[in-house]
DNA sequence: TTAGGGTTAG
């Protein structure tokens, strides 16, 4: 009650209301246990390097390399693709380490998430002249990034080129490629140019089935899924609880309520061993078609039925009362999952603590955020997002600081979107000391390695102007440019 | 990293 109290305490206005830049790169992964404190000092040191002395800087660090460590860097990197890949060539020429296949997995698939691809087929080549690959997992990497930038085509095409880079062309590595163009709304061209055409020569199993049938269920197209499923059964493969379970959600995800209903009836008169993933389905997909009690009813019912809740069960549940019932009843089957002894976890946390910000209740959502940590689940930076969002929209623009300012003490790394929110929270009340923090969290989002929209630049240069902080306004426009960023002809 | 359920705003 203490440590709520001081929290609470804490959440009064202070200044100065940014944290020292110091802070910076206490880089953790949220809502996994934290990494060491080594690894936030390496990430620190390759993000303020520039690129030329990179390598001698790390030949002179007092660390033993090993491919654990370097694959966790690279993770922690993530969002600093262009420093992540400097990082990785200067490790390459140490003497006394070599990169291991999953590290060039890990590099692969940060160059084709920059959308670098001749970085990407030279990581490739080298990882064949070093015997370390490219393995399946390196080609699933490289046809999603293709594919998730907009070139299907090509991501096929280089699927039937596996073999030209010493990789086997399998059932799996098929399966994935079918996934992939599946889960990114493309079934259409997984059906026509892969699954029809070669079927036959991979011996499509219930795996592939079981995937087209999901990729017509996340474009609503249950008709298309429903003859998948016929079609498996003449080939003589039997369908799974996975098959069904990917239908009834379809059901739900196309709005056929009544559809969705009379398939699990039918599972259950079948005598399918319906599992709790099917119940969760059911739980989830009456309760955000505002059927609550049908919700309620079927989640009592499955205890009936001996199939116990899960985490997840109790969170789709959760989410329903918060958003088509009311938060307290929410928060009692929140206490009453403790009871059972359930360990609630993160979504958990999320959904409980998006509900009370939804409702205004925001000392209570901070409650639950002080509640989190006692359940090791450390608030990750989405659910501060929210947090920081809530209050700005509500006008508490100095508690938003406050909890982006809690993030570093938690630490937790602010994104893009908690910068972006904060900024635009500084133009509401056209107070000139607002203008100043947006100008600092400007400065301090640009150290920290991301870019700020053009528009952005704009908003607070504009801002400064009309607020009479000229100098100010100067020193962004000159970070503006460095950015790259081309300024606007601006009177000073 | 071969398939199914729970977070994410308007």
């Amino acid at each position: 009650m203490l440590i709520l109290a001081n929290r609470l305490s804490s959440l009064r206005p202070t200044k100065p209301l940014l944290r020292p830049i110091s802070y910076n790169y206490k880089l953790t992964t949220t809502t996994s246990p934290s990494s060491p404190p080594q690894d936030a000092t390496i990430v620190n040191l390759v993000l303020k390097t520039d690129s030329q002395t990179l390598t001698r800087t790390l030949e002179k660090y007092p660390v033993e390399w090993t491919p654990d460590l370097v694959d966790r860097i690279l993770k922690l990197l993530w969002n600093h693709g262009p420093k992540a890949l400097q990082f990785f060539k200067s490790l390459d020429y140490q003497p006394t380490y070599a990169h291991v296949s999953s590290s060039f997995d890990h590099a692969i698939d940060i160059a084709g998430r920059l959308r670098d691809y001749k970085t990407l087929w030279t990581l490739v080549d080298r990882m064949r002249t070093r015997r370390l690959g490219p393995n399946p997992k390196t080609f699933a990497i490289i046809t999603e990034r293709y594919v998730s930038a907009g070139k299907p085509d090509r991501a096929i095409k280089i699927f039937f080129s596996m073999h030209e880079h010493g990789c086997v062309q399998d059932l799996n590595s098929f399966n994935t490629l079918l996934d992939v163009l599946c889960k990114s709304k493309r079934v259409e061209m997984a059906d026509n140019k892969l699954f029809k055409v070669f079927r036959g020569r991979f011996r499509a199993d219930t795996v592939s089935y079981n995937i087209m049938a999901n990729g017509w269920c996340l474009i609503k197209r249950t008709p298309k899924a429903l003859e998948v499923l016929k079609e498996m059964v003449k080939r003589g493969l039997n369908p799974t609880m996975t098959t069904y379970n990917i239908l009834v959600k379809g059901f739900f995800r196309a709005g056929q309520l009544k559809e969705a209903w009379e398939f699990f009836l039918q599972m259950k008169k079948r005598k399918c061993e319906i599992d709790v993933v099917t119940y969760t389905t059911v739980v989830h997909g009456f309760g955000v078609a505002g059927e609550v009690r049908k919700a309620q009813r079927v989640f009592n019912e499955m205890i009936g039925e001996g199939v116990l809740p899960s985490v997840a069960t109790y969170n789709a549940f959760i989410q329903v009362l918060c958003k088509k019932d009311n938060v307290e009843n929410a928060i009692s089957v929140f206490e009453e999952m403790l009871r059972k002894g359930y360990m609630p976890n993160s979504t958990t946390y999320n959904v409980v603590i998006r509900g009370l910000c939804h409702v205004g209740r925001m000392e209570k959502a901070m409650e639950f955020m002080a509640r989190m940590k006692d359940d090791e689940c450390e608030p990750n930076v989405q659910i501060y997002n929210v947090v920081i969002r809530y209050f700005c929209d509500a006008g508490e623009i100095e508690k938003g600081l406050n909890v982006f300012e809690k993030m570093g003490d938690a630490d937790c790394l602010p994104n893009l979107d908690t910068y972006n929110i904060l900024i635009s929270a500084m133009f509401v009340r056209k107070k000139s000391d607002d203008l100043l923090t947006a100008g600092k969290l400007l400065i301090e989002m640009v150290e920290r390695g991301f870019l700020p929209q053009k528009f952005t630049f704009n908003r607070v240069l504009d801002g400064l102007l009309l607020t009479g902080n000229q100098d100010f306004a100067k020193e962004i426009l000159r970070l503006q440019s460095r950015c790259g960023r081309l300024p606007r002809r601006l009177k000073l």
